[in-house]
DNA sequence: CTGTTAGCGCCTTCAC
DNA sequence: GTGAAGGCGCTAACAG
């Protein structure tokens, strides 16, 4: 009992008795069991989960990175999952997650059901979703502007007099991918101009069906003069094929790419603060979890928090060369 | 008790009994506590660890791709943690994790400073070194062929009839800094080149640092006429330099690049496949961990395993453009 | 096949 | 200021 309270550096303990008990447990090199401490006290691990598609993807990467600040500095662990997009693995995962009696988790959800992420089925470890917004859940959540981004992107092309844009985009039904297409949709409305449907191509988040894509469109009788790609895959792909090309053929996509300033082809991005988007998603979660936290809101209290990310564009070269 | 057998699926219990109990279980949304599960059999968590400097860095990335394959593929957990290169924040990071009792963890040493890295220390739970071998310690690890590699790119810049060639390298005194530079020097000396030790840099792994050094070579009264880059962050510095530079400087370097394709000039890199030595070392760490595995090792039994992971010279662009 | 006993390591509570 | 009792949820070992 005196040791505990010497580790814990509880107050009421005579101060050699504390210091003999520190000395000895350094020299036996003593941890205290963290699991035990908890079982006792009923308290989740002083972990946070991450739950997404696919680390591979730069975007997620930084996701993690963001959430992994946050958490360490509050003395968190983080814990990171890939479903690789599939439903039935991303509700195991999160079940996982949730046997482990984790404080919480942030997940960016492959689909619209999110029914395997309500308070009930978690053992009450709270969620909060990123770059997709609750359905049928009241969860926190932390979106990037994905219609403004793209609105924006796609003006740009308008700018350059471009009429005929191909759209390279995600599947319709997640959200970034209808948000992204509305933004496009917007921009080519609002500017007068019509939308080519067999110019518009959705398919999954990945470079080479992407490529397939680009180069399709680039072979139709009367080939699209620019393209608007909906996310770093896109666009990798996109200018893969682009640079073969003949005909100069304006990009605008959605995501930076860090090493973007040294590509052959002239283009522009919407850049965001994707670690940020880490960072906000654990801040919310933290306070729903931190006991301690002086802004703290009960895990599952009503209403939830929204959090946008903006976005700017970003037009490449940022530099002029020789 | 029969509640607990049923859950695990134990056999020796009445198929009426078992049914009735996971129908309730299932009914109620009981879920097992692992923590109060683990202390009982003194088992550690089925969770590994990976402590690296930055997540941000695409090689770290995609190690931790190759090392969460592997886990959930034996449900195992991952929890990451980064150190920012500081010893201090390692040794906490690391023994913060070992006091979680996780089942064992993968460390990228920030420095050659591994003691806090031995068994001992870590109440038994198993340690992978990958990118650097242990130093005072003896545990399984996973490294790049570092020498090999840069002797290739070197090779390669000198083939193409380069004799003054700088180096952007990493700080001396790590693992994968002296290996590159000896691969380096190796090449230069076996084609009887010497070495300008002022063309020489050696810094951080932080792009800033190596634009700026970048700009500092070609800079000089006598410029090199050729770089080498020790690393992705060095490389993505010095093409920054590169391509606002008059004269054509030829360049090679370590790690590959995403989209090293797109880049508008001409250049080699070392390339290999990071998530493999992610994979390598959660295979080792599992090996020593998993009771189930056949070819399971003790967790500290003498004789420590090493793989190493070979590289390949790729030159871009890999094809030709308009 | 099912139930009882005891204890994993820690901490809350209450005596001394 | 220190220690003793008891329990968190689970399961190994042993009884019935």
């Amino acid at each position: 009992m005196t040791v505990s309270r010497a580790i814990r550096g509880e107050r009421g303990i005579a101060e050699p008795t504390r210091a003999r008990v520190l000395a000895e447990v350094a020299a036996l090199g003593y941890r205290r069991n963290d699991l035990a401490r908890r079982l006792r006290s009923g308290q989740a691990h002083e972990l946070i989960g991450l739950v997404v598609t696919s680390l591979a993807n730069p975007f997620y990467a930084q996701l993690a990175v963001g959430m992994e600040e946050v958490a360490t500095e509050q003395g968190f662990g983080l814990l990171i999952a890939a479903t690789g997009a599939d439903l039935g693995r991303e509700r195991d995962l999160v079940a996982d997650m949730a046997a482990r009696r984790i404080a919480g988790l942030v997940v960016v959800p492959c689909s619209n059901d999110h029914d395997h992420l309500r308070a009930e089925a978690l053992s009450g470890s709270p969620v909060v979703l990123a770059a997709t917004p609750p359905r049928g859940i009241e969860v926190d959540y932390v979106l990037v502007d994905d219609f403004g981004g793209m609105y924006a992107a796609c003006r740009e092309l308008i700018a350059q007099g471009h009429q005929h844009i191909g759209f390279l985009g995600l599947p319709a039904a997640s959200w970034t991918g209808s948000e992204r297409y509305r933004g496009f949709a917007a921009a080519m409305e609002d500017a007068g101009l019509e939308i080519d449907e067999s110019s518009v191509h959705r398919h999954r988040s990945e470079v080479d069906q992407a490529e397939a894509a680009a180069r399709r469109l680039l072979a139709q009788p009367e080939p699209v003069t620019a393209l608007l790609t909906a996310n770093n895959r896109n666009t990798i792909g996109a200018l893969r094929v682009l640079q073969q090309h003949r005909a100069p053929i304006a990009l605008a996509g959605f995501d930076d790419i860090e090493s973007a300033d040294l590509f052959r082809l002239p283009f522009s991005l919407v850049a965001y603060d994707a670690a940020q988007v880490g960072r906000e998603a654990a801040r919310l979660l933290l306070t729903r979890v931190g006991p301690t936290s002086p802004e703290s809101v009960a895990p599952h209290s009503g209403g939830s928090q929204r959090v946008i990310i903006p976005t700017h564009l970003v037009t490449y070269p940022t530099l002029v060369t020789r």
